[in-house]
DNA sequence: TTGGTTGCAAAGTATTTGCAACATG
DNA sequence: CATGTTGCAAATACTTTGCAACCAA
């Protein structure tokens, strides 16, 4: 996965560095994580590396594939590794869980938009809501 | 509708301002708008109106249930009336588009989460992709 | 008159960019 | 050693907040 990084900077005429290994791998071991998140990570392990460095770095690793991002509340946006299978996800709004889901749960979504001739992105999806056994109390009906 | 403003606004013991009413009008014509947007519409109709006011307005517009936002980039979020019927947004990523449809679209998605206790948010949802026909040409494959 | 509302300015959060020093291939 | 990369600082985009003046009810 390493190699895979390696691989696809070379193919760009891009380089290995440090930063980039170290900044794919907090992405892999937060699984869902915003820059911040990944900054504050990598700087837990070693050196000083660079807020614009994790911005820049994240930018590059989803042109090359090897993360995505999805917006899971209505402030940063959240990074996770390709490595996971994709998936959905599902966010309460008031317990603020996350759930995944397999893309199965859309495929009539995906369906109905291609006959359209959409093509639908479902590793980037996130749907909102309640859900009825969060830690939270259910608002008065 | 404005009296639906008048009368809300009343239920909750705040007050009906000229503010309140250019920004909820603009949400009503400019159909989806940033808060930027709204700014911009409200002050070339009238005196002057503060970047402020237009976040607060919307906030307190959105508790009142009059509008609704959604994020259609991965920038400002976009608010709409409620006015228009619930609608799900499939943006396309190439050019742009946006493309309104009926929550229908993803009946079997609620359905599915129902069943699993969870109250999906439709009118909040943004679904992103790529559309065939849009004005960019297709990346090569 | 009372208390909600606005404008203004300043602060806050998230992200981007220019550029010189640096390090990979 | 050529060119991609990084760190730093400043700039930018978006949003929030404190507060005094203001105005709706």
């Amino acid at each position: 996965m390493s190699d895979d990084l390696a691989t696809r900077l070379r193919e760009q005429g891009l380089r290995l560095t440090p930063q980039r290994e170290l900044i794919l791998r907090a992405v892999e071991e937060l699984r869902h994580a915003t820059p911040d998140e990944v900054l504050a990570h990598v700087r837990g392990q070693v050196s000083s590396v660079n807020a614009s460095t994790v911005y820049r770095t994240l930018e590059v690793l989803e042109e090359l594939g090897l993360v995505r991002h999805t917006h899971l509340s209505d402030r940063a946006p959240t990074y996770h590794s390709t490595l996971e299978h994709e998936h959905v996800h599902v966010v309460c709004r008031r317990c603020r869980r996350v759930r995944s889901y397999d893309p199965d749960l859309v495929a009539p979504v995906v369906a109905a938009l291609a006959a359209d001739g959409f093509a639908m992105d479902v590793g980037h999806l996130a749907i909102f809501g309640e859900c009825a056994d969060c830690g939270h109390p259910p608002e008065p009906t």
